[in-house]
DNA sequence: GAATATGTTTAAAT
DNA sequence: CATTTAAACATATT
């Protein structure tokens, strides 16, 4: 579950309902990925005021008191309100003053949480300029698609936005990144913004409130339900990297 | 029961 | 040395 505009959603959503709170207690069930003791944590976040909750790259970050918490969810990683019924596979929970919170679950346990975790100077993939982009791709040999999903060279897209946004800019996935015309480049690049600021939009309206953002309604080419685009073109599917990666002969192969 | 799933890290191979 | 790939992680769903 989420990707760079479900995590900019849940960051909106969260500084919006638990923004200016005070949060009185951490559990934490699960620590092993944690990267420092329990202890620090709870010594350095109980009875702090949580100010805003941002995301970076694919991580969540959460200003309460003087320390930045961050959360990265992982694969299967879920934010759940905290209701009468507990939910399962808790990595961590939040208690605020005044009752209401919510946890962390991931039944492959690989949520990480990490307690000030160092700054990143890695480009995320909303704020990415184009000769940024440009220079990143230039010289490359790896395909385009296994490039946008490297952290470290992009942070936010993962394996179903970067099919989304790959089809959009009408680049094939098995493109050498460095054989990419400017032209193309820039396309990719408009595609990078559009792809992830529809997506933000359209999710931010059907969650309203909620948490749960499972919504992938809008994926016009990533899914293996999906057969045929819009335009009624064949999807065909093959792993890039390990996972399927869907695509259209319509869209340009740069080799 | 087998295959698959929105991510990352590690070790091994190229 | 730089880059790429497979396996592992633990469980649910189809």
């Amino acid at each position: 579950m989420a990707e760079l505009p479900d995590l900019e959603v849940f960051a909106r959503i969260l500084t919006r309902k638990y923004g200016g709170k005070v949060l009185e207690k951490v559990d934490i069930p699960v620590d092993k990925k944690l990267n420092v003791p329990p202890k620090k944590l709870k010594e350095n976040l109980e009875g702090h005021k949580l100010s805003l909750v941002k995301r970076s790259g694919k991580t969540l970050q959460f200003h309460i008191g003087e320390s930045i918490l961050g959360l990265h969810l992982m694969l299967r990683g879920e934010l759940v309100e905290l209701t009468d019924k507990v939910p399962k596979f808790i990595i961590m929970s939040f208690h605020f003053k005044g009752g209401a919170g919510f946890a962390v679950t991931d039944m492959q346990k690989q949520a990480t949480a990490t307690l000030d975790p160092p700054q990143n100077d890695t480009p995320d993939a909303l704020e990415i300029d184009y000769p940024t982009l440009l220079k990143l791709l230039e010289g490359k040999r790896t395909v385009i698609k296994s490039l946008l999903m490297d952290q470290k060279k992009i942070r936010g897209i993962g394996n179903s936005y970067g099919d989304e946004i790959l089809y959009h800019a009408g680049i094939s996935p098995f493109s050498i990144s460095g054989k990419i015309p400017e032209d193309d480049v820039k396309r990719l690049h408009r595609s990078m913004h559009s792809v992830m600021e529809t997506a933000i939009k359209k999710i931010e309206k059907e969650n309203g409130d909620e948490l749960r953002g499972e919504l992938r309604d809008f994926m016009e080419i990533h899914g293996a339900g999906i057969k045929q685009t819009k335009k009624g073109e064949e999807v065909l599917h093959e792993k890039i990297g390990g996972r399927t990666s869907y695509y259209t002969k319509s869209q340009k192969l740069f080799d």
